[in-house]
DNA sequence: GTGAACATGTAAATTGTTACATGATTAC
DNA sequence: GTAATCATGTAACAATTTACATGTTCAC
């Protein structure tokens, strides 16, 4: 899902600003998607272009607030996009890439490794478990359960196994 | 982790080619990372510039197989990389934005994308079960089992509940 | 009064995907 | 013979990140 389409979809819940979206994304998506401003920003103004979002009220000052709304062509485009999806997941891990040459790396930048990971996986589990899932749609909802799953699993494993990897790998290491 | 990165990682196990090295990310680096060879040919190229990489044997004809080596050079900068990477992980999930958005899809839609998602699951758990443990650093086997456990953890959630759902939206829907 | 958060936007640079172009070898 | 896989490389295009540039508002 490109960041227009995150745009789209972010204003199909209520009007807001470019920094709003950004927000909204960081706090509602990132467990599947992920939106920078310098992405937002351009995105909105092609999405304008397109007759896809419109401003609603009068921004007339240069870093005054744009609010933006969704116009009926863009919930058509969001529900297309939607549509086009594919069952296809890709995760980035700069963390296990890090695990994998572990071989090549001090102990002690390995057991950082480690907490970071936890630290961050922790983090995430917060974020998920104080959404407002009272207020959303069952397909909303059923996102969080899945990403608290995952998360969930990535947690236990990292408690079982995070420590014990550390001295594991010492027998191996090379001196 | 970036693709150049990515073909000193591979070439770090032994010699191989451009080609070669989009096999062995396919096989044994894609629960973490990703390439493919319109970045990797370029990305190889930049890596013997800097003397990262070197030509082994030679490869005169214009489409024969090239094999590379990993120099000295190389293997400080994979162990500087490595040393770089961060606690992160990020997740696109073209899977969970349709699941997100499922108010606007017909069920039929929902329904094969969560069998797709579940197939791809299945095939993701083959490959790392039929990786070659037994020859792998202890570094190496902790991202796999790592894998296997949220691979493990989606497709448990997506076995019970992925049915549900289903049901569960046609409730919701607005005819 | 100072730092964080709010707020918009541009641009350079990087990065990567996809398609194009070409051809050999291997298994059925 | 024909499809798949092996094999290299370029180029157009798309997308994104990061930094730059600017300024306000709010809480402590």
């Amino acid at each position: 899902m490109d960041v227009r389409t995150v745009c789209l979809g972010v204003l199909s819940f209520g009007d807001t600003s470019g920094y709003g979206i950004r927000k909204a994304v960081q706090d509602g998506f990132s467990h599947f998607a992920q939106a920078s401003l310098g992405a937002i920003y351009p995105a909105l103004a092609k999405a304008q272009a397109r007759g896809e979002v419109e401003p609603v009220g009068a921004a007339d000052a240069p870093l005054e607030k744009r609010m933006f709304r969704l116009t009926e062509i863009g919930r058509v485009t969001l529900a297309e996009a939607t549509a086009a999806v594919d069952g296809t997941e890709t995760l980035r891990s700069p963390f296990l890439a890090g695990m994998f040459f572990a071989h090549l790396l001090e102990m002690d930048d390995v057991h950082r490794l480690v907490d970071d990971r936890l630290a961050g996986l922790r983090r995430e589990q917060r974020r998920l478990r104080g959404l407002p899932t009272a207020e959303m749609t069952e397909g909303q909802r059923f996102t969080i359960r899945y990403a608290l799953a995952t998360t969930g699993a990535s947690i236990a494993f990292l408690e079982q196994e995070g420590r014990a990897i550390v001295t594991a790998m010492q027998h191996q290491r090379i001196p």
